[in-house]
DNA sequence: CGGGTTAATGTTTGCGATAACATCGTTTGG
DNA sequence: CCAAACGATGTTATCGCAAACATTAACCCG
């Protein structure tokens, strides 16, 4: 109806014309540039409404140099971490004014790394946030991050590009004491998979608080994050009264180490007592509901968003190595006392 | 170092001047239209490597009209659902060589729905897949989807937009159906929120299941997806006999129902059978394992890309209305005849 | 009252790429 | 053997916007 061309949208141009001023002017209405008198301000504006005009990004992006942009780059996964992560970064993202782009890594590896990182540089994002926990990364990141700011999530490797992570140490540690303080005489430990770093983070978190209690870590289980490695741990477990603390590196795998106790007769929290890692949505109602460690990752996107937006901004500024969240730990019912 | 302009990347330019030939030809070798010679093809290749060049995806979007981005709009869930359909959107359509943003709605109504549209349109985005199953956003899409292909995921309003899903009235017919022929006389529900299309449609079939089977339906238990909420349905449920078998809208609440029953000290599936609806990876280790309705989400992103990018690709195709994938019922240990 | 400042607006140019057209030398066929 | 056709390349214009510079008119003050 009333654009200037029929089909295609509107353009600076089109809006210029209706209002009888040159683009340029209408440009500096869009951002507010000032030195544009009230009644062509109004003019304008009130052209702007009538042909619906809206400013085409890609077109502002090429010339400007930015795209109010960021890329996110994760992996495939039905983990609730990530996922939760993203939401977060993209709210965050929104809230100032920068839209997001993801890449999902088919593989944790340098390669699809790189290339997603090189995809998201073509489409100009003006930063990064990589959720790529996986040792095998180590260094992939520093080569990448050359021109664009990149901020890691979750984890990463140390000096080479800020990370925003929460804490997992210290859930690990907060994990093991709340069992110690019980009277359990040892904690035992379901692990993630070798190659994340997390993983790596919250054994080390366990063995720590462990060895500051004067006690000896017992062999650690392996599991992959999921409930069935969680299971099949549990079924591995030994059955001689020596375990009965058991801190599980997330929530799947403790229901499915629950699931396992259960089918085995043994009570929880009183023959063994369990807690997980992460506090998702469900594990206040697993049977028993989960004592655990919970990690806000709404929190987590959001610094990372700050940071990175910051750096984005503000080319001299130097960020943090390392800006850690505090996780906390969630008292619920699958922890006790040992039997006596 | 073999770049032409100290800092930003090379471009087209750098690459002609680097290899003697004109920028055309340049691009002609980067989009293999034919027409260039052998020797100048290698030389073109040559220098595009030697300045690590990359083509700038935005350049191309603006004289192309069109961005290979498709555009996802979602709503902010910790809902397994919607996260694993982005996941799958992502992969189908990087396979298919476009990138995606994605955009959160903060409240699932018009206006929500209607910014996140428009700001995708001003990205040029080549399409979209919406994932708004909310009543309340009826009509929504058709005003929007003006000009850029729209496809409705999961669930939409009939006759607005393609929608690609998958058949949530089959899906709730496969579990009411399950637990009618162990010989329950009737079947519970617990439904989803009522402003859920997903909902409705879960409900409904679960109805007409039972209709069938020459048997009114019972009161609906109301619930929000949460398992708080099947853990409250649970304690509401009336401890007369009367209710032997529930079908609960999604698996969380079921979660929450097993776990009230638990702690009502009735036994799952002696006393009370309890079906549900997704099959999250969680499930199968839930107190007993949950019988439950598997939806594929990864095969409905792809589907709904696979129809995204058809209507992008031929402005003349005529998508069907509705394209339903069939769940699947995955019987576990949740279920069984009722006590004689 | 006139030169200088300032505010309001216009013009030109370029971001990086491709379409459309132009050019030139080389085949090819009657 | 020459005109038409073709293959390989270059030139120009354009996508939609904003920075940089240019222009005009109004205003200020000594």
């Amino acid at each position: 109806m009333a654009e200037a061309r029929s089909g295609r949208s509107a353009t600076l141009a089109d809006v210029a014309r209706l209002a009888g001023v040159s683009a340029m002017t209408v440009s500096r209405v869009l951002n507010d540039r000032g030195n544009v008198s009230d009644s062509t301000r109004i003019r304008v504006r009130r052209a702007i409404d009538q042909v619906r005009y809206r400013p085409n990004a890609m077109a502002r992006s090429l010339v400007l140099g930015r795209s109010q942009t960021i890329g996110v780059v994760t992996f495939d996964t039905a983990q609730y971490g990530p996922g939760s992560a993203v939401l977060g970064i993209e709210r965050a993202a929104r809230e100032r004014g920068y839209g997001v782009t993801i890449t999902v890594m088919e593989r944790p590896d340098h390669d699809a790394l790189r290339s997603a990182v090189l995809s998201l540089n073509d489409r100009m994002v003006d930063g990064m946030v990589v959720i790529a926990p996986f040792t095998a990364m180590a260094g992939a990141l520093r080569d990448l991050g050359r021109g664009t700011p990149v901020v890691a999530a979750e984890a990463g490797h140390q000096g080479e590009v800020p990370i925003v992570g929460i804490d997992q140490g210290l859930g690990a540690r907060l994990a093991t004491r709340h069992l110690l303080e019980f009277g359990h005489r040892t904690v035992h430990h379901i692990a993630g998979p070798a190659d994340w770093i997390e993983s790596r983070l919250r054994s080390n978190g366990w063995r720590a608080e462990l060895s500051e209690h004067g006690v000896t870590a017992p062999p650690v289980l392996d599991g992959d994050w999921t409930a069935k490695s969680g299971y099949d741990a549990g079924l591995r477990l030994p059955d001689d009264g020596s375990v009965t603390a058991v801190f599980v590196a997330n929530d799947q795998m403790a229901l499915g180490l629950l699931h396992a106790l259960h089918e085995r007769g043994v009570r929880v929290p009183q023959d063994v007592s369990v807690v997980g890692f992460d506090d998702t949505p469900e594990s206040a109602f697993f049977l028993p509901s989960l004592t655990t460690v919970r990690q806000d990752f709404a929190t987590l996107g959001e610094v990372a968003v700050e940071l990175l937006d910051r750096l984005v901004t503000d080319a001299a500024y130097v960020a943090e190595d390392r800006l850690l969240i505090d996780p906390t730990l969630v008292v619920r019912k699958s922890a006790g006392p040992p039997a006596t």
